[in-house]
RNA sequence: GGGCGCGUAGCUCAGCGGAAGAGCAACGGCCUUACAAGCCGUCGGUCGCAGGUUCGAAUCCUGCCGCGCCCA
């Protein structure tokens, strides 16, 4: 025990005592049902750590710590994400390189200097190697806090959602998934972005206010006697005229129920076009009559399909009009109008249109403004088109009622901490609207592991895909070769050729149970860790990774990937906001760990309910760190009294209040492990924090003077057989919020780690007699008085007291007279009196202080 | 527009059907042999507003107002 007690150093300390220790080690051969498992959220490498991390992890980190104490073999991994948009970009920027994947594997490659300002192209295999050599740096110094953070992670199960095992997991869940048709290729209309050139699922969309204009566009029909008559519509989107295939209005619409059936021309390109009903129409919505063209929204597609409608697409993929002008478009004029939009952009395109309508006169009245809501993709900042393209899909309910009401039911067999975030999961089960579309036509990860038949004129043939055999994942098939196919015939006619595309981020990390637990690598250690016990995520990510994750688990091995999922809440600036980088209020988080130390802050987020967004606030940490004080010096002092060694003999604990004090504290034992046991480490904290100032404040300067041996040898015993059992409760109490400061004063007298102590059992602080509470709360109160009456005139607390006076009912004069030894000593007071009270009422009369 | 959550002391938050609480801040004190990065004490609230249920409402119900998140 050193003389002068400090918590610098402590996390380097322990830290590296626990690593070289294997304190946190995972003992493989513990059964499922020893073990307790964390599917550990991977943070993204390429970004940065920050404070919400921090808060996010220690209540996952706290939960595992008390599994361990609870007798749990705890399966705590740490992943890494760098599998998705923002490592590649990462890599772009870092090296001047782009992945082409048509490209073959260059194993001599070595990256630029400095990035140039072209950009070179390198094959996939190459990409993702630049890729785990720059994330190696990020994980390291990421290592390195969780480290000093004081995370209790096993570190030999790692993993990166791009290593080669996660790849094969990934890649052989898929095709498992297409084998049971829960995957399926299809040519659909699909929501696009034009600056990322992807395709992007109903989990990444938005809807942003998107300024417009209404113009009102007049195509041209007859009326009932044959005379020409115009058709008004009102459209957002003039430069779709030319992918115009119908008019569509509301079947009860009198207005336009003359025109079912009807044919009419659309301006300037002449296309003969159907006005038909649908319900979907809104009647009250511009001229009640809509211009349905492939595709300008959603409700497009549904007429597409419902009404069965040609296609006739206008804009590409890189978001401008098709260069060859269709072959719909028959009239003269109307193939040299279309010729002046060919290759433009959709705005240029925009324009032009409405110069010609202007020019034609079938532009009518003003163009108003209007903003409305328009679909982006969430890291994009154009909006989406809608481009029909082959993908691929896998099942999630979103088309299916069985499906749905399956992932429904699985969401009430998940136990939500707290219970309510699981209207969020059915909210979005319900709101589903298609299938979940997992390729995406980026360069970086995990590749679709299929290939597919080339006919005679060398083009795809969709239906006859070619998959790889289990046993050589994970595969890229833009390198690889699918089973009896040799190099020469790749993108031949009559051979074959790669799909191009890769999996959707969230269809890798929809595994990560698998990923952790090594899922078809390492099936004897994940039948032990699966399906997992927790879950710890954030609430934003409830439809993306919990609902997909719930999902692949459902698929692959109907049942739930965990038993509880604990959603943690944000972390706010003092002005209630998101702490967000782009307003400069990110704190690094290894400035704080080093100012405040890191169990002051771990008790800051320790005291953040869960689920709860929280005001990131140093007073707490400030706290934290007087807590963190505190343990210190009460351990010092009580080890420094003299407490008798190893197990605590409660025997000898005879007095009263000694009683009362084990009492007490068997009650915050059983609330703090209630509250744990529900994933509520801030109410076991706020029992355990509240205790421990009152023993430190109260009881310790009650039993001082006996402890020191100042009365008889049996009180003496007594404080130090109560002092010694309170105090190795205590620490093991504090050890989940402050790891480092308990282990510091656990190791000043105990042996191994108290992180793998048991948890204090409500047993084992049981007396021999039983406990008379009001001895505590008497003795408690009468002390109280009299340090007031100090403090009101001023006086030191050492003053002695000439008399006091104390009226209360019997019963409580009897429990005082219990400790009155104690509370004289404790207030140096000389006579005391003892009175019974008319009311009942507990009054103190403290007479004439003595300087 | 819908779903969910939140409005309690100057600040951060507990309490969620039986006399309004804690910490911080503020103020006044105390060198007290574990701790002055400590300790003792004091001040401080129409529990967002309006109704209702109840013997009793911060707590349950309804409606408003405000804030946040998720989804349209």
């Amino acid at each position: 025990m050193p003389e002068k007690p400090t918590l610098d150093g402590l996390e380097d300390r322990w830290a590296r005592v626990w690593e070289d220790e294997g304190t946190y080690a995972f003992d493989r051969t513990a059964t499922r049902e020893q073990v307790y498992s964390v599917d550990t959220p991977p943070p993204t490498v390429s970004g940065s750590l920050h404070v919400g991390h921090v808060f996010s992890y220690t209540h996952t980190d706290i939960v595992a710590r008390f599994q361990r104490m609870r007798g749990k073999h705890v399966f705590y991994p740490m992943g890494w994400d760098d599998n998705g948009l923002p490592t590649e970009r990462r890599v772009q920027n870092f090296y001047g390189v782009r992945c082409e994947p048509s490209l073959p594997y260059d194993p001599d490659f070595t990256p630029p200097e400095k990035p140039g300002k072209q950009q070179v192209p390198i094959s996939r295999k190459n990409f993702v190697e630049l890729c785990e050599t720059l994330t190696a740096e990020d994980e390291k110094a990421f290592e390195e806090l969780w480290r000093r953070n004081g995370l209790s992670v096993d570190w030999s199960h790692g993993y990166q959602t791009i290593d080669a095992r996660a790849r094969a997991i990934s890649q052989r869940a898929f095709l498992r998934n297409v084998e049971r048709g829960q995957a399926y290729v299809s040519m659909a209309p699909t929501l696009w972005d034009v600056t990322f050139r992807t395709a992007v699922a109903q989990a990444e969309l938005e809807d942003r206010e998107h300024t417009g204009a209404w113009h009102r566009v007049a195509y041209h029909g007859a009326d009932s006697s044959g005379h020409d008559a115009d058709v008004f519509i009102e459209t957002t989107r003039p430069e779709l005229i030319p992918a115009c295939v119908a008019l569509i209005a509301h079947p009860d619409d009198e207005r336009y129920q003359p025109l079912f059936g009807t044919t009419v021309r659309s301006p300037l390109f002449d296309v003969e076009v159907p006005v038909l009903a649908h319900p979907a129409a809104e009647m009250d919505r511009g001229a009640g009559i809509a211009m349905c063209c492939t595709f300008g929204d959603l409700t497009d597609v549904q007429w597409w399909r419902e009404l069965d409608l040609p296609n006739r697409t206008v804009i590409n993929r890189d978001g401008r009009l098709l260069r060859e002008t269709p072959d719909w478009i028959t009239s003269e004029l109307g193939r040299q109008r279309y010729e002046e939009l060919a290759g433009a952009t959709v705005h240029t395109a925009k324009e032009r249109i409405v110069a010609m309508l202007t020019e034609t006169g079938e532009l009518v009245g003003d163009v108003r403004p209007v903003t409305r809501p328009v679909k982006f993709f969430e890291k994009g900042d154009k909006p989406l088109e809608i481009v029909s393209s082959r993908q691929w899909y896998i099942r999630n309910g979103g088309r299916d009622a069985t499906v749905r009401d399956e992932m429904i039911a699985r969401g009430q067999e998940l136990q939500w901490h707290p219970g309510y975030m699981r209207h969020r999961y059915e909210d979005w089960v319900r709101g589903l609207n298609g299938d979940w579309l997992v390729s995406r036509q980026r360069f970086f990860g995990v590749p679709v592991p299929v290939w597919y038949r080339l006919d005679a004129d060398g083009e795809v043939l969709p239906d006859e895909v070619l998959t790889p055999s289990d046993d050589t994942l994970p595969v890229d098939p833009s390198t690889d070769l699918p089973p009896g196919f040799t190099a020469d015939q790749r993108d031949v006619p009559g051979g074959f050729t790669g799909d191009r595309d890769i999996l959707d981020t969230w269809a890798t990390s929809s595994l990560t149970p698998q990923i952790a637990g090594l899922w078809s690598i390492d099936d004897d250690l994940f039948s032990r860790v699966f399906p997992m016990d927790l879950r710890p995520q954030g609430h934003d990510i409830i439809r993306t990774w919990l609902f997909s994750t719930v999902l692949r688990s459902h698929l692959e091995h109907d049942s739930l990937p965990w038993a509880h999922t604990a959603l943690s809440g944000w972390i706010l600036d003092p002005d209630r906001k998101k702490m967000s980088k782009s307003k400069g209020n990110v704190v690094t988080p290894m400035d704080l760990l080093v100012e405040f130390g890191s169990d002051a802050v771990r008790y800051w987020a320790a005291s953040g309910r869960p689920g709860v967004d929280t005001a990131f606030d140093r007073g707490q940490m400030k706290v934290g760190r007087r807590l963190a004080m505190k343990l210190l010096n009460a351990s010092k002092f009580i080890l420094g009294v003299g407490v008798p060694a190893g197990e605590p003999d409660l025997t000898a604990v005879t007095m009263p209040l000694d009683r009362a004090l084990l009492a007490r504290l068997t009650e915050v034992v059983e609330k703090a492990t209630t509250a744990l046991d529900g994933y509520d480490y801030a109410v076991a904290l706020e029992a355990t924090e509240q205790f421990f100032w009152f023993f430190c404040d109260d009881y310790l300067e009650l039993v001082k003077s006996r402890a020191y041996g100042e009365f008889d040898e049996a009180g003496r015993d007594s404080a130090r057989a109560t002092l010694a059992a309170a105090l190795r409760v205590l620490q093991r109490l504090f050890a989940p919020v402050l790891p480092f400061v308990a282990e510091e004063v656990w190791s000043w007298w105990q042996e191994g780690s108290v992180h793998c102590a048991p948890w204090p059992d409500i047993h084992e602080l049981a007396t021999s007699a039983e406990a008379d509470p009001q001895v505590l709360e008497v003795a408690s109160d009468v002390i109280g008085s009299i340090r007031r009456a100090k403090s009101e005139q001023k006086l030191s607390i050492r003053t002695e007291v000439e008399s006091l006076s104390v009226q209360a009912a019997p019963a409580a004069l009897e429990a005082l007279r219990a400790a009155l030894a104690d509370v004289r000593a404790a207030g140096r007071v000389r006579d005391v009196e003892l009175v019974v009270s008319a009311d009942g009422e507990l009054v103190t009369t403290v007479g004439a202080p003595t300087g």
